[in-house]
DNA sequence: ATCTATGCCTGGTGGC
DNA sequence: TGCCACCAGGCATAGA
């Protein structure tokens, strides 16, 4: 699913596409998408033109001349720059047309994603952006905030991660990634991790993403129609999905277990409580 | 404060 | 070309 890595992708490859082209046309084939009212989303879209694409965490921003669409791809969400004349799949829920002629066209198989239009100056005061985090990489310049973060709780550490309030961009597999290469347990309490451990996971969450964010750009030559979200990444996941396997530092078999009642996958040998 | 349950959805899977 | 129950998961929301 579509974690920071991913949507950063999109975002790079959609870009250059879409800057300058001006929305002529816009069709809702699934209203349940579109946050509010879907009629007057639909007549605000129009004549809108593309300055830039922005990302923060897993929202896409869509930045116009006074507005910004902010989009989550949730798990499958995923855009199709197509002409008119190709079939439309039955998954796409929103279909724009752009002065090209072109369309943009966002397919989601379990529609779970969202788009919500506002003005600029309310941004940040949207709900759904009000209380994000930081990015991870914001952190190389604050390396207490994570610390100070884990020292206000006994929650699971793993849950503290993918707490988009506290670290905005990590979703179920790449903490998973980041508990392993960090070397910690994903249910040790936060507020029992030392001041070095939490360096540690900060600097494993910084290279994860941008090992995973560069492989995601090998692929770009796989976007000329459909966009996003099938990087190289899968390739270098070390436990995600492994168990049963060995794993690649100690050769102990993975475990999957569930930790706040998401899959989890680690190596009982390398990552133990503390 | 923090956890759990529910809803939003569909495709894949395992059991029969 | 079998059918069905169940699971996966990001986020909002409600209730414990």
């Amino acid at each position: 699913m579509p974690e920071l890595p991913e949507v950063e992708t999109v975002r790079q490859t959609l870009q250059p596409l879409l800057v300058d082209q001006i929305i002529t046309d816009v069709q809702v084939r699934w209203p349940n998408i579109i946050v509010g009212d879907y009629v007057a989303w639909m007549k605000s879209m129009i004549e809108q033109r593309f300055v830039r694409i922005d990302r923060f965490g897993k929202y896409l921003l869509f930045v116009f001349e006074n507005d910004v669409l902010i989009c989550h791809l949730r798990m499958e969400g995923k855009f199709y720059y197509q002409t008119q004349s190709e079939e439309i799949n039955k998954h796409v829920h929103v279909i724009f047309t752009l002065s090209n002629g072109m369309q943009l066209r966002y397919h989601d198989v379990r529609k779970f994603g969202t788009m919500e239009l506002v003005s600029k100056s309310s941004l940040w005061k949207t709900k759904s952006l009000a209380k994000l985090g930081k990015e991870p990489f914001e952190l190389e310049q604050k390396p207490d905030y994570l610390f100070q973060k884990c020292q206000q709780t006994k929650r699971m550490i793993k849950s503290v991660l993918l707490d988009q309030t506290i670290l905005v961009g990590l979703g179920n597999i790449y903490v998973d990634e980041v508990l392993y290469r960090a070397k910690i347990h994903p249910e040790q309490a936060a507020n029992t991790l030392s001041k070095n451990q939490t360096a540690v996971l900060v600097e494993a969450a910084i290279a994860v993403l941008n090992k995973a964010i560069a492989l995601g750009g090998t692929t770009i030559r796989t976007y000329q129609s459909t966009l996003g979200v099938d990087g190289k990444f899968q390739n270098e996941l070390q436990v995600h999905t492994k168990k049963g396997e060995s794993c690649p530092r100690c050769g102990t078999i993975i475990e999957k277990i569930k930790v706040g009642g998401r899959g989890t996958y680690l190596c009982p040998n390398c990552q133990r409580m503390e």
